[in-house]
DNA sequence: GTTGAAACCTCCAATTG
DNA sequence: CAATTGGAGGTTTCAAC
């Protein structure tokens, strides 16, 4: 499945405001309303478009405190690998986990109230896996950039 | 600012699907419409949302290889900082980039359609920079979890 | 907090090039 | 086949209570 110009300019547009309206893109991309309606619903049916998300502040819910934590494992064997992933994805303060090709395995972005709920977090429950071998903590000082959106 | 109960339970159902109707939340949540219209005109000019964005899938676009990227400068004077972030934002290429206390500098989000453009952006923009250290990838193999929603 | 109504948007059928 | 027009039904927005 291919992406014309017309497509890319209404993903484009999607990615930073999910809430334009078909009669705002129609005036944009100088179309009437339905072949627009049409294009984001077969996007959307195809699984181009995956959902529409709010995005919330951190600071202002009470997360703040943003960390990357690299995980390496003793036993690396495929059902020890599943293990951890099953009993990681359970954690609410990870909300990205990736196995990683490199120095060490897992690499998880963490976030937490302070600096107590994060060694609460490594301690009681990262820390307290079986298979841990070692933890790095990656805290994140300032965000110079952040963006949901894919490059197209 | 506290958010109670209800607007914890708009957040996340916002969080999930930025799509769903006044009407919908009304019904879940046992309230007319109004005042869900009106936490949302609130959470939305407090800034505790930031925004409704479309997420995409990065293989359907063309762009399935993610890697995260660790930075280390030779010079740390604030000049020479702040020249690096003004320089790694202008990469498409970088969808993410923090600054970060640790054993490096920055860690980037970066994302590309294989191991050739990888190649052409370590090489030819990244480590074309003046100011580069030491590079050092880590491909993601396998996402694990992934989530843009923030705990509450 | 509720009701209710105007304005706007989504969605689709009919139609045209 | 892919666009446009136009209209029914649903949603957002807001005034009155």
């Amino acid at each position: 499945m291919e992406l014309d110009e017309i497509d890319k300019q209404i993903l484009e547009a999607l990615q930073t405001n999910a809430r334009i309206t078909t009669k705002e893109l129609s005036y944009d991309l100088k179309l009437s309303q339905t072949p627009i309606y049409e294009r984001i619903k077969r996007l959307e049916r195809e699984g181009i478009i995956k959902g529409y998300v709010a995005l919330l502040d951190k600071e202002k819910v009470g997360k703040p405190m943003l960390t990357y934590c690299s995980v390496q494992l003793k036993e690396h064997a495929k059902p020890f690998l599943e293990q951890f992933e099953r009993e990681v994805v359970n954690f609410n303060e990870v909300v990205e986990c990736y196995y990683i090709a490199g120095n060490f395995d897992y690499l998880l972005r963490v976030l937490v109230k302070d600096i107590a709920q994060y060694q609460n977090f490594l301690v009681n429950k990262l820390a307290a896996l079986e298979n841990i071998q070692n933890v790095q903590s990656m805290f994140v000082m300032t965000e110079v950039k952040w963006s949901t959106e894919t490059p197209l």
